[in-house]
DNA sequence: TTGAAAGCGCTAACAT
DNA sequence: ATGTTAGCGCTTTCAA
């Protein structure tokens, strides 16, 4: 929302060309019925005069509304996608002040039906603009080729698919985020022995893994720099505290060598409770985002770091993108948005928002 | 920026409580000439209506003009300042729609004398708000009690100064910061044997040292969890590089057991060009601040990790809740916004801004 | 193709 | 103490 507020006015611009306001309305906006000779000539005092229309004025006067919808993963609080949700309130707040309305429609991020669904809703609303967390490959470019043949824009967040015609994304850079994971676990001490990474079994096949470039990242890491040590991958089912247990017993329990576990996604928090409760301290627990179960593991000593994210404010930049290129017909600065990934500890979690 | 905008209008509520728009305004603004019965009324029906004034109509009708003041230290491209205007630059930008004007009064930030005339320039323009970085004491008191006497609100910037009545501060978490500080210079290493505080020598006595409280933070760290290591202060004049390399030769230069070296400001480049020209490459290096050069010198390997904030947004943050309050006269939602601290290394600094 | 005029919601000067 | 009215800069009919 960069427009700035100029002395220069609409009726200067139309005393100076020789015009009324209407006609230099017409040119501003380009819709028609203007001849080019006048055309051309309110173009040239516009330049001249250097005249910015007055965005409040102007809102003010058309009493337009615009709606942007947004199709994020339903979830319960302290859960990965309340911060992002938590963003879109804010932005919404601030955005309504311009006639932009935000809503969002929800779905189940394990479930194609839902998401196709919520993706069917939002085309039947004609928004003015789309923001999207595409889980799903096919059903997104679905989305993505009925929007833009209603010349509707829309963006990504949190992970993109590249083929299709997004306006912008705004998510973390995965593989190097994974990279910078394998840095902190294996940082300043001797090189591991065996380390565990612990992830969510699936049971339905064809969802999209977010978190592949990630550990993608992470395993080059470890093959350039530590060769040698050995990669155990845990599985384990979120929803199942007691084969949670189950599993790590058998695997992380039984380590003798010094313990070092990892996990892509922002459930770690899941094994600091293991670790915690079994009093195994004298591990090294690397995991991702600061969900508030996570930072009380960072806290107490379970988990060693955490990397995390903005995502509030990643919403946030994001809905504040497409309301100014929905109000000002802005092209996006950046298409790319990649968010900084933050390093954090028991030392500077307490000033993490 | 929180104001919804909201269908009721001001001609709803003077239609409801049976009085004139300018009635209902002067209730708004409190601008008395009201009886106490239309008063209530108006008040109860606003209540009732959930009325809230559109901003935008408002600042279109009255067209007045705010200036905010901010006395911030002049500085070179790259240096710490520099950040920090960009910020308010960007601020500027966004709340001159609002019609509120930001103006700069630099000063040498080694200078009482040029701290006292930015001040007294700043008074004498009567602004609507004042920012202020309290680099002297004495200096901004006196500027806090005639801002006070003339009911201008004031903000602190980076440091703070208790008891100067000001409306808000946003900066980093000082003592912490050096606490941090240690913990990262000294993780995952044996215990060094001694660490090198580089400092700058300041001839002028009298000036507020800003990272005093942040040696505090990382002096009590290293006496707590390592008590046997020594601490060695290292004096340097910025501006005559040559003494840098003597200074630094005759200690860090000759130290046997692994170099451990720390800067508390936003120069420890000098210390990596020094390290860097010499080919000392077994160092462990913590410094402030994501300056270009100091980037650089996380990239090569020079720095190992270096603590940062985003003093932009700090100074976004600080324009925006200065507008807040001009405007909406809304009471700032936080008193002391402390920044959080971010840790980069050569693997997440690409992604920081 | 163009101009004139009536608002949008609010403020402020002027009446009463 | 309160109502009336003329704008603020722009959009949008409606005529011409």
């Amino acid at each position: 929302m960069k427009a700035e507020i100029s002395k220069v006015t609409i009726n200067d611009v139309a005393k100076a060309a020789g015009v009324s306001k209407g006609t230099v309305d017409r040119v501003i906006h380009n819709r028609g019925e203007v001849s080019r000779k006048s055309r051309e000539k309110v173009l040239r005092v516009i330049d001249e005069l250097g005249f910015k229309p007055n965005l409040y004025a102007s809102l003010l006067a058309s009493q337009k509304e615009r709606t942007i919808c947004c199709i994020i993963p339903e979830c319960r609080p302290g859960e990965f996608w309340s911060m992002t949700r938590k963003g879109i309130q804010e932005a919404a707040a601030i955005v309504s002040r311009y006639g932009v309305k935000v809503v969002c429609a929800g779905f189940d991020q394990y479930s194609v039906d839902s998401f196709r669904m919520a993706c069917d809703s939002v085309v039947s609303m004609n928004p003015s603009g789309v923001l999207v967390a595409p889980m799903f490959r096919d059903e997104t470019m679905r989305l993505a080729d009925s929007l833009s043949s209603s010349g509707i824009p829309f963006m990504f967040l949190d992970s993109k698919i590249d083929d299709a015609g997004y306006l912008a994304y705004f998510g973390m850079p995965m593989y190097e985020s994974g990279y910078l994971c394998a840095d902190i676990l294996t940082g300043g001490r001797n090189i591991p022995h065996k380390v565990y990474v612990v992830r969510i079994s699936r049971d339905k096949t064809g969802l999209s893994d977010p978190t592949a470039a990630r550990r993608a990242g992470f395993m080059d890491f470890m093959a350039r720099h530590y060769p040698e040590t050995l990669i155990e991958n845990v599985f384990i089912d979120p929803k199942d505290a007691a084969s949670i247990y189950e599993r790590l017993d058998a695997t992380v329990g039984r380590e003798k060598d010094g313990r070092f576990v990892v996990m892509f996604n922002s459930r770690i928090h899941l094994v600091a409770d293991y670790l915690s409760v079994k009093g195994f301290h004298d591990c090294r627990v690397v995991g991702f985002d600061a969900l508030e179960r996570n930072v009380a593991a960072l806290k107490d000593g379970t988990v060693y770091a955490l990397i995390a994210q903005h995502t509030d404010r990643q919403a946030l930049d994001a809905v504040n993108a497409m309301t100014d290129h929905l109000l000002l017909g802005t092209p996006v600065a950046k298409r790319d948005n990649f968010i900084q990934m933050d390093i954090l500890n028991r030392y500077n979690c307490d000033y993490y928002l």
